[in-house]
DNA sequence: CACTAAATGCAACGTTGTTGCATCGGCAAC
DNA sequence: GTTGCCGATGCAACAACGTTGCATTTAGTG
């Protein structure tokens, strides 16, 4: 696992350059975790994350502005878990983000991406206007499930 | 309008006593006011409402208590909207809500049922245990579309 | 190295929602 | 009408999530 984020540090130094702002440790190592993460991050989960790594752990406020940049600079994306709390997952160059299928997880708040196409939308009355999709399945992740079983 | 809430004071007054507990001011004021909303109300929402209304202002805490009251006896419904904040909408007696299909403004946050049938929920992975399927579409309602035209 | 704008850290605040406990008041029984 | 119980309310405090303002630091440039 730690081999693994060194190894791919350098690329995240140069997507973070690609978009034309400053690489600073906050940023890689953010985008380093998310990256590393198994699914979409809570603030709360980044924050322990990077709390464990030895270096100066960094500041809460500081990691809200990261997120939100990197979200802003195309390399994260945001949304919503069961109980509303905003989830970050790193963004893959060549996965298709709109309309994706989720399961949320009711016990353990955790976010699991679904291979399943998105249905069609339906027709809007009048008026409206469509933004964006989202097909949002709750229940319970396998580990939770056998936790309280 | 007054008249409208106050021909429905005895309904709502049976309907509660109907669930086997006590009719209260608290209640009745607060199913009153989700009853004439046009649309689902956040808890600020319906806090403004009440402390616009000459009787004294119910407690904040006892209107989170009350409404999660109301969902629980099933005389109103719980959703959460573009921002991820709990939005309550009175129960219509004859429509069935499971499986609903939303419509979130982005721009006031407003929730909007549709008539559309939602979508088969795909296959899940092994272990899951499915709850509930929600497919929510965002987008800005034609309020919001104008308003900012 | 020195400079400057951007990024960070710190403190304080705002919103949303919950918990514990003392008090009040529906409602039923007498 | 009066009494009394237990549910409902009000109050205070707390917790999680998120934002804003401002002083300080630092990455990148000349």
């Amino acid at each position: 696992m730690k081999a693994q984020s060194a190894s791919a540090l350098p690329a995240i130094q140069s997507a973070i350059r690609a978009v034309g702002s400053r690489v600073t440790p906050a940023r890689v190592r953010v985008l380093a975790a998310l990256q590393a993460a198994p699914g979409p991050q809570s603030h709360a989960d980044v924050e322990e994350t990077l709390t464990r790594q030895a270096h100066p752990a960094v500041d809460r406020v500081t990691l809200y502005r990261v997120l939100d940049w990197l979200c802003a600079a195309g390399l994260a994306h945001k949304a919503t878990d069961a109980r509303g709390v905003f989830r970050f997952s790193a963004a893959a160059p060549n996965v298709e983000h709109a309309g994706h299928v989720h399961f949320r997880c009711t016990g353990c708040g955790g976010v699991f991406c679904l291979k399943a196409p998105p249905p069609a939308p339906p027709k809007l009355p009048r008026g409206f206007r469509l933004a964006a999709v989202a097909f949002d399945i709750r229940g319970e992740c396998p580990r939770c499930v056998k936790s309280h079983a």
